[in-house]
RNA sequence: GGGCGAUUAGCUCAGCGGUAGAGCACCUCGUUUACACCGAGGGGGUCGUAGGUUCGAAACCUUCAUCGCCCA
């Protein structure tokens, strides 16, 4: 017997053994089913699960086991990535509360421990993915610094450079100052900060008492300022064009450039141009020919370059003293307060500094094109459709990715350099080293670039790395190119656009055909959940209160396309308590005596609640499949939510009742089979989003020798629905509604049963109210249901629906003024409904323009509405009042 | 400043051309042997604003307002 609630917490662990024990998960590369494939975005193996994780996760794994019950050969490649920074600075941080650190250690020793804490420490997330219950093929799971993701690696940056596609450039990057890396854009987290707007004037060479005014937010940097830049249509600086100006402090003679970049609506129209120190000074001092001159060491303290009174000076103790130098030498203008946007480094929490350093850089742009040309015709779909406009707009706009990082952990670079400074890249030393002897002529003393490759240089290859490439596997045969990846917006230009160029340029195919961009999860109030902002929820301890199941259906019902997800917590108590009511559906079919028939067959039944509900499972299977399929998960989990509480809970089972106590013993066994049938429908609908619950069920209704539900077909959905058994149920529900409705407004005690009588009525709801007697007692609570006589209306209740009319007898007098009031209430409703269709019908533009079905729909309703108002006037006039 | 999105019941959200919906919260009633993590009934919305298109607009177009996010 089943206890009266599920307990996850004291199942879920055994359930997941046994799924993974089985070889549930794996995929088949030698069956001849269809593939499915999912590559698993790889979270960072220092991460552990947040919500976003829990949604991406849900959603995907909802995928997977749906298509596998579909059978399909499911394939979801598990993985993480080494996370470069994120990894190293873990150990780091080890290493430095046992009073050491990497240099001490060695580059070799590093590297070891890193293994070493990846192999103790490094499975965090993937153990809690198993508590959400995700399905991937673990027995595949792939590390991006595995040996063969390696070799990946190494072919593809020999490639691209020998193409020319990967080069060595001095551009500006994000510099985090305390790691002493570059670090990419994802990296850096942008954070308004008040600051001031500082305008300095600067001496224009040669005009005694001529100053150009420049507007900054970062004084210091002008001590590497190269020029001056206005509009060249600004009337005020026209002129100026051409001449010099005398950098104040430094004494440097520095030109006045027309260039657009300086707009004459801000500040004050002048900008100081620091090519080496911003963006967007680089390429304006690009397109003047501006020398570029670096102001700052690694640490960002000011260098030789900067006149000796500075050097050595952190940058924000720079920008004090030369604020107030300036101000002794009377070129502050003025100081406006100023809101800004400035650039932290995620990891290290300090301000990044633009900085001119010599990289590695990808050629974005033209690997790009057959990127952006596969999303044009449609070889890769985003779903939803608007997303594309987000990834061609930053694939036009895209700039040289730079995949050089300076530390430690990662892939270290395969180029070589000469004695000279010649490169050789080559896939190893050996290779390096003669091509360098071949070079000199001689053989060379080589060394290797210390630097490793980005992160997402290594992920990039993922969708074909992760099977085997460069070698030509059967799984590359097989699973590339991939169904569908899941994620959430923030990565489409980090991670989806690149490898989208890598699939495109190393396999001849994109990586996956469709790209399903899903939500954000935010908290309740819709702020974005954030360590700083204290309102992280966590996914395991929600797991840990009301079950995975609860957590997943939940998110899969929030997770509407292009909507963000504020979670709140009375959502998932809602739908615990979903899970616990499909739970004591099955304990009531249990105790019923409800046996699984095995090959029942539901178009078999007779009875018109039979029919009725087995229709309602076939629409359900319908709408279910048809939202996943489209990727509308909240479409599928309320689909199933409405038919499990509202049709087959609320009134199936109670329908159901009277037969199973009653004495009909063919009705009886069809009754019990159906309802244990609709039940199996349910779970095996409800199994990908609820896996944990409707497994522990399968368990229970199927038997141990059945198999798991994980590895069950999908149900049919070519089953025919019975229209006028729907057609007749509805009636039925409605009636009974009715009475409950006109019951509890006038007070009618629950407890007291009653008479009813039938006094107007068709030949067909005779029949109906026979056929289901029982049900209609039981749940209006009537003795009997009597036709023809009447008792005297101003004792009863009376009720209409559509064309008939029930007379409930409450052997007494009735508050008649409540009553009329009562009737009058649905009087005015019916003729106000009726006022409106009559407009349309009235309306000679509507009759010779809409449709005809909408026409016709608009006659029905009137007619019906005609009879149930002349039902009830009837019935107003029978308790003397006159007709509303 | 540019782009994208949102604005529907007290709250969280569906619906996206033809009768305004759900969950939670609220009110009333309920010891009917699956379930109080329940059942029955009920109240509550001029669908942000102003125009337009249409026989018909919460839905399509435009304006404005407010709030997010991304990029400068």
């Amino acid at each position: 017997m089943l206890e009266n609630r599920f307990d996850p917490a004291a199942v879920q662990a055994d359930i997941y053994d046994a799924w993974e024990k089985s070889g549930a998960f794996a995929c088949h590369p030698d069956s001849a089913a269809t593939p499915y494939t999912i590559m698993m975005p790889p979270p960072n193996v220092t991460g552990s699960l947040h919500m976003g994780h829990a949604l991406t996760f849900t959603l995907q794994d909802i995928l997977i086991r749906y298509h596998r019950m579909r059978g399909r050969d499911a394939l979801w490649q598990p993985g993480t990535d080494h996370a470069g920074i994120a990894t190293q600075m873990v150990v780091e941080r080890q290493l430095e509360s046992e009073q050491s650190d990497r240099h001490k250690l060695g580059r070799d020793k590093f590297i070891e421990r890193v293994w070493k804490w990846k192999a103790e420490s490094g499975g965090t997330i993937t153990r809690q993915l198993r508590s959400l219950g995700a399905s991937p093929d673990w027995s595949r799971e792939r590390f991006t610094m595995d040996e063969g993701l390696s070799a990946a690696v190494r072919k593809v940056f020999v490639q691209l450079h020998r193409e020319g596609l990967i080069y060595r450039d001095k551009r500006l990057v994000n510099w985090d100052p305390k790691l002493h890396t570059a670090v990419s854009d994802l990296e850096v987290e942008s954070r308004e900060t008040k600051g001031s707007l500082w305008y300095f004037k600067y001496p224009v060479e040669g005009s005694e008492g001529e100053f150009i005014t420049v507007a900054t937010t970062r004084p210091e940097t002008m001590l590497g300022d190269t020029g001056v830049a206005v509009h060249p249509e600004d009337e005020r600086y026209k002129h100026l064009i051409g001449k010099h100006l005398v950098l104040p402090l430094v004494g440097r003679r520095i030109p006045i450039v027309g260039d657009e970049h300086a707009d004459p609506a801000t500040g004050s129209g002048a900008v100081k141009i620091t090519p080496a120190h911003d963006f967007n000074d680089f390429e304006v001092g690009r397109r003047h020919n501006l020398p570029l001159i670096n102001i700052f060491d690694r640490n960002a303290t000011l260098n030789e370059e900067a006149p000796p009174a500075y050097r050595g000076m952190d940058r924000f103790a720079a920008r004090k003293q030369i604020v107030a130098d300036l101000e002794a030498l009377g070129l502050v203008e003025k100081i406006d307060p100023h809101t800004l946007m400035v650039p932290y480094g995620d990891r290290s929490g300090v301000v990044i500094e633009p900085w001119l350093t010599d990289q590695w850089y990808v050629n974005a742009a033209e690997l790009a094109k057959a990127a952006v040309e596969a999303v044009e015709t449609g070889k890769t779909v985003f779903v939803p459709k608007s997303w594309e406009n987000t990834f061609f707009e930053w694939m036009r706009n895209i700039q040289p990715w730079c995949i050089s990082r300076q530390i430690w952990w990662g892939h270290q670079i395969p180029a070589w350099f000469g004695p000279d400074g010649a490169v050789f890249v080559e896939e190893t030393e050996a290779e390096a080293q003669a091509s360098a002897d071949k070079h000199y002529g001689r053989p060379a003393d080589i060394k290797r670039d210390p630097d490793v490759l980005d992160t997402w240089f290594s992920s990039a290859l993922w969708p074909f790395s992760t099977l085997g490439w460069p070698e030509q596997t059967r799984e590359v045969a097989r699973y590339y190119p991939t169904d569908v990846l899941v994620t959430g917006f923030d990565i489409i230009f980090f991670w989806v656009a690149r490898m989208m160029m890598m699939g495109c340029k190393f396999m001849g195919r994109v990586p996956f055909k469709t790209v399903y961009i899903h939500a954000l999860v935010r908290d309740e109030r819709g702020q974005k959940m954030s360590k700083s902002k204290g309102n992280i929820v966590d996914p395991l301890d929600l797991i840990a209160r009301y079950g995975t199941d609860a957590l997943r259906f939940t998110l899969t019902a929030l997770a509407a396309q292009g909507r963000d997800i504020k979670l709140a917590e009375s959502r998932i108590e809602g739908y615990r308590n979903f899970a616990t009511k499909l739970w004591n559906a099955a304990r009531y079919a249990e105790m019923n005596g409800c046996k699984r028939v095995p090959d029942f067959d539901p178009a078999s039944a007779k009875l018109t609640i039979n029919r009725w509900i087995a229709g309602a499972a076939a629409k359900t299977t319908l709408r279910v499949a048809a939202a996943i399929d489209e990727y509308k998960f909240n479409d599928a989990a309320d689909a199933l939510y409405q038919f499990t509480w509202g049709n087959f809970c609320d009134w199936y089972i109670e329908f159901s009742k009277p037969i199973l106590t009653g004495t009909d013993e063919a009705a009886k066994a069809e009754t019990r089979a159906m309802t244990v049938w609709v039940i199996e429908q349910v779970i095996h609908l409800l199994h990908p989003i609820m896996p944990f619950m409707t497994e522990t069920l399968w368990k229970h209704i199927a038997g141990e020798g059945a198999g798991m539900l994980i590895a069950a077909p999908w149900p049919r959905s070519d089953r025919a629905t019975d229209e006028a058994a729907i057609t007749e149920m509805d009636w039925v529900v409605n009636l009974i509604s009715a009475i409950r409705s006109a019951r509890a407004e006038m007070n009618v005690p629950g407890a007291s049963e009653l008479v009813a009588h039938v006094t107007e009525t068709g030949a067909q709801g005779r029949e109906w109210i026979a056929r289901h007697n029982d049900q209609i007692r039981r749940l209006a609570r009537l003795k009997e249901i009597a036709f023809g006589t009447a008792p005297d209306a101003k004792n009863a209740l009376q009720v209409v629906v559509e064309g008939t009319t029930v007379l409930i007898d409450l052997a007494g007098a009735i508050d008649l003024g409540k009553e009329r009031a009562r009737l009058q209430k649905e009087i005015a409703a019916i003729s106000g409904e009726l006022a409106k269709i009559a407009g349309k019908l009235g309306n000679a533009q509507f009759i010779a323009k809409a449709k005809p079905e909408a026409i016709e729909e608009q006659r029905e309703r009137q007619a019906e509405a005609e009879t149930a108002l002349a039902r009830l006037n009837a019935a107003m006039a029978r308790i003397g009042a006159a007709p509303g």
